[in-house]
DNA sequence: TTGTGTATATTCACTGGTTAGTATACATAC
DNA sequence: GTATGTATACTAACCAGTGAATATACACAA
């Protein structure tokens, strides 16, 4: 049995996510996680050196799957660009009206951490964060608005904006206001002049 | 002595906002609290009821404050309404520059107690953006704005927007661009039908 | 096929430290 | 002498991380 070590390894970020995402960082123990995972504390340290690794491993599994979420989302929507984008708030709001829906994993646990600035978790959610702000900034340069970091950001805010609202207020709605505020600056940066192309 | 017991617990809020804005609210301990003040513990527990009920009352705290540096920062703008609003953001980037700026008090607490929906100090931050929400809709309003409601909604998500992500990135610039959006998204709002008077 | 060494994987039981909250007694002011 | 306020010293629980021992699988040799 001893030889995968993967699937074991899999299966506890498997359970830290759980309970890291429904309650919170320090509200879990690493014995609670353990425990979820089927097996004990002292296995659960063979695996990883610190809870703070595998809280850290815990966000790194969610980077992959959250971007290929958004892409999905992107991709599949009808009509123009600022049809698409909205999409993606669309799905989202679809998504935090689920009860177990609690907000952005990366950000509250980068609110929890605040004090703790080099802390892995922290890097890896302000990564995540880069690379959903370079995904869109590729597809605004690639429209050829003018300022396509700017716009990127700008989008950027408004989803993490309505992460933080949503949670706070437990009402999906403000994302569908995020979107159609995400429509309108984006409709402006298309009008603008300075465009590479039509 | 005992009389006046006001000072005392104002002294007892005061230690405790300082420690909970700057280390979060589960890494700080009731004793650090009360050594902060300058007295015990069970002195602490004379005051408040249980730790909760003091975390409320260092949130409680923070409402009228905060709000009222947005309006002071929104009236001495020069400029019209668009100016006036992005004047919120720059004041905001200064202060996010402070090394010692750690985000939103209410955004933060809201998100390390994110599995307590009942917790006073949530519905107290949630309060707290209704009020700004309600302050900035009032203005609209007042301006004619055929949708004040969405517009300050709008506002509002790029603000919590920007406290998340510049607390993430350690980048205030965000606040700036989250600036120009508001300006956008407020002018855009001027110059669509249905305003009551120009 | 059988024995043996080694890296991998897992467990039990423990330590040392922290923390929210309390029982009890004492002090001050009116 | 009673309300209010403060301090000392405690409890009971929790929790991150570790020491020492054990079990399994596989490589390789006999």
């Amino acid at each position: 049995m001893p030889r995968p070590s993967e699937p074991t390894r899999a299966r506890i970020v498997q359970a830290a996510s759980a309970l890291f995402y429904n309650e919170g960082i320090r509200r879990v123990s690493v014995d609670e996680v353990a425990a979820k995972a089927g097996l004990t504390k002292r296995t659960l340290y063979y695996h990883f050196k610190s809870k703070d690794d595998l809280v850290a491993a815990y966000l790194a599994a969610r980077d992959q799957p959250n971007l290929a979420l958004f892409r999905t989302w992107f991709a599949e929507a009808e009509g123009g660009l600022p049809a698409k984008v909205e999409a993606i708030f669309r799905n989202l709001a679809r998504s935090a009206r689920h009860p177990k829906w609690k907000g952005c994993g990366f950000l509250r646990t980068s609110a929890e951490l605040a004090n703790m600035p080099g802390h892995p978790a922290i890097r890896i959610g302000a990564a995540h964060k880069k690379k959903f702000e370079d995904w869109l900034r590729a597809i605004f340069a690639e429209q050829g608005i003018a300022d396509p970091l700017k716009l990127a950001r700008q989008i950027l805010l408004l989803l993490d904006g309505s992460f933080a609202v949503v949670q706070l207020h437990r009402d999906a709605s403000y994302m569908e206001t995020a979107g159609e505020a995400a429509r309108t600056l984006i409709e402006t940066a298309l009008k603008k002049p300075g465009r590479k192309r039509g």
